[in-house]
DNA sequence: TATATAAGTTAGTTATCAATAACTAACAAA
DNA sequence: TTTGTTAGTTATTGATAACTAACTTATATA
């Protein structure tokens, strides 16, 4: 009957009970009560391992960066012409979305917005991460030839940067019932026909 | 000591309230309690007005949907070029949006997202609503030469109805530190390019 | 194999929430 | 001036939340 797990199993089983529980139920409903009914202990055990519930929204946080980093560190470095690492690093990131549904409902959590400021800088630090990648993509791009020299690369990084959750948040507004990834990927089209070079380049 | 208002008066207040509760302290904050201690009534002096919670959250959803129309119409119903008077319609929601900064945390509110789910379904009809207006506009400027004529306007509506929120959500990470219409006003700009039926014509 | 320690338990506390029951005071119209 | 309606009250309930104190047991290793 002595189910006993190491500090790290655990503490894994809690973030990965926690991300289910703010998909399913939404974030606000993530309680140590309703974590420690699934993994099969007391909700007193889930404290033994976060001091409070705000350190286990960090550490929930810091789960989702990992991740996210990894992703786009892969399509950044390559060899690949910029524009089509840019695509790639969308495509990616568009997809483990898909893959980690809790992630929408976290970023638009209230948790987030107004209670823990901590959370909040954290994405906010994500996100200027990610501005900074597409900044320098979009440079290269603006190097290679493949987008206008004159472009505001900053400006146009900043597009992608609100493209991207803002189709993520029409996307969990309706229920999830279209294709997350091909949907963003045709607003990323159009979007860049804007900074094609010329008329017919635009592929 | 009297204070007795009627119950539209009443109601009125509390929408006001409940909205300016939600933009300070989180709409998860927003209880009956908080609102009847600054309107300076007992809590179940709410529920008379409302009988449940969400009759009270639908009744704040219908007041900015339908502040939300007027300002949609005012801009749609004008005889200025198809392209000016979608800029001005963009300009006048992200206005009214600065001016009324619970909307975005209400929009992305677990409220909406997990909880109520009629409120998310009357959001989602604005959203619809605000889509439609879009595309039509795109087809006028369309019909008007002002952007080639074989754009695909329901994707273009579709990448404006992803900009706006995702503009609003970066703006409301970032604790409100930039101007969220010029912010706006600028990508959408950028984004228009893409549509010019030449280069020249950006402007 | 003893024992320190880390992983767990039971049994609470305090706070906040939506909602209800039972009642009262203001008011408008017949 | 009576009478029905409506806006309000106090008091309470039942859930659910985060968190804590005090105690117990499994397990790795000296």
């Amino acid at each position: 009957m002595s189910m006993r797990k190491t500090a790290a199993e655990r503490q894994a089983e809690i973030i990965l009970t926690a991300l289910r529980l703010a998909h399913e139920r939404g974030p606000e409903r993530v309680s140590a009560d309703a974590i420690a009914k699934l993994i099969g202990v007391s909700q007193p055990a889930v404290f033994r391992h976060f001091p409070t519930k705000q350190a286990l929204w960090m550490a929930i946080a810091e789960w989702i960066g990992e991740a996210l980093e990894r992703i786009w560190q892969r399509a950044v470095s390559g060899d690949a012409p910029a524009l089509l690492r840019l695509r790639e690093l969308l495509r990616q990131h568009l997809m483990f979305i898909e893959a980690t549904p809790a992630i929408p409902a976290i970023l638009f959590s209230r948790e987030l917005h107004s209670q823990n400021g901590a959370l909040r800088a954290f994405f906010v630090s994500r996100v200027q991460r990610l501005g900074q990648l597409l900044g320098g993509l979009l440079q290269e791009a603006a190097r290679e030839g493949a987008i206008p020299p004159r472009t505001d690369t900053a400006v146009a990084a900043r597009m992608l940067l609100s493209l991207v959750p803002g189709v993520m948040l029409r996307w969990s507004l309706q229920g999830r019932e279209f294709d997350l990834v091909a949907e963003g990927m045709a607003l990323l089209e159009l979007a860049l026909q804007g900074l094609a070079p010329t008329e017919a380049a635009g592929r």
